[in-house]
DNA sequence: AACTATTTATAACG
DNA sequence: TCGTTATAAATAGTT
């Protein structure tokens, strides 16, 4: 019906195939809507364009649900139930999942032993001392780096005391901004030159915001 | 569109009301086979009579529960009951839990340990030491009632072997069912006492049933 | 989005 | 329910 007659095969130009999309659907719309008042009918049409946008409609006289219900009483077809099925076979399957892993995780803090044999417990025992070696590793990896993060803020520290004596024994500038503070630096930083991270913090936490060392790597400390 | 024009409501005349009903039903029914082929769109149409027929249409491409499933995305509207509701929090809330537990679990077999804090790494560290040390116990533990077990197969042998001499000194019984044989038995067992497992087992397999030693413990063998 | 020639659906009837 | 047919309605192609 139309200029041309058309076969009843999928529309390959996507512009002409979104015109007559919007055409047709609205005129099923239409016949739905008829077919319900004229006959008493109860009628759920939905729609999914290939675009994914979705139109419905479902005749005034009732609600989805309540024919999906009727649907499912009529038909004998599972429709509820095969969700339904579906959901707790889902749960089923991971909850065996969690079971076995529990065990596992069990079996790894130690708990649970006495049931396995020799060889289980012979496997067991390389993936706990393959875990500590790799832990192991990773630990000494942190020592590493936080010698290198001392030697840093050790540099940092000769630096600056370095400036403060230059500042301190400028005969022009006697009276100048760290009077009376620095001696104490300078035991500080003679003293504990060895000594790392809380030391070190505390005593930045003392010093006037100006003269603070900035950590290169600001995220390291919440690491420790 | 008919021979005459007909106002949309309600037919009052049951048999026409009828006859409208299925051909308008097959005229919704062809439009919507005919949409889902030209339009590639999924359709879904369920009409029931007020006689409480049902008919319904759903494109091949796809099946009611899908289109359903899909609508419940996209419209929002509620359409599984509470029960649904309640398996789909419960599969996230385990979902959760098993993700939790994977994590521990790759953590405690030294994998993805690099985004740990140091603190946690110490945790991680004593609970595989406890692990560890759990294991040894065990381990030791099962060396223990291995050698218990030694002990009591070898103080059988010796009971046997004693047995046995009484038998083949009997001046009585000359030909006696072990003959050809008891020569084997006391080299064997003067020269294996002290290796365990199996070599008894292969020991009592060629040994007559009724000298065979009957183990105290049967279910003891199979967790070596 | 509107127009319109044409096809299609269907109301009335047998 | 089925077939026929006159007519209303839907819509393909066009603007």
């Amino acid at each position: 019906m139309g200029r041309g007659k058309i076969e009843i095969k999928r529309i390959e130009n996507s512009s002409n195939r979104q015109v007559t999309y919007s055409k047709r659907r609205n005129g099923i719309m239409k016949k739905a809507k008829e077919i319900s008042v004229l006959c008493d009918a109860h009628v759920s049409v939905i729609i999914f364009a290939s675009s994914g946008k979705m139109h419905e409609f479902c005749s005034p006289s009732t609600t989805l649900v309540d024919m999906l219900d009727h649907y499912h009483k009529l038909s004998g077809k599972r429709l509820w139930d095969a969700k339904h099925e579906h959901l707790d076979n889902e749960i089923n399957r991971i909850k065996k999942e969690n079971d076995s892993m529990q065990i596992e995780l069990r079996h790894l803090k130690g708990e649970d032993i006495s049931s396995l044999n020799y060889k289980e417990l012979m496997l067991l025992e390389e993936a706990l001392e393959n875990g500590i070696s790799t832990l192991k590793d990773k630990q000494t990896e942190f020592v590493r780096m936080m010698r290198k993060h001392n030697e840093m803020i050790e540099e940092e520290n000769q630096s600056l005391q370095f400036k403060l004596r230059q500042l301190h024994l400028d005969p022009m500038d006697n009276n100048n901004v760290m009077e009376g503070h620095q001696g104490v630096y300078e035991q500080h930083h003679q003293h504990q030159h060895h000594q790392a991270g809380v030391a070190d913090y505390e005593a930045q936490q003392q010093m006037p915001f100006a003269f603070r060392v900035q950590p290169m790597q600001p995220n390291l400390q919440e690491r420790f």
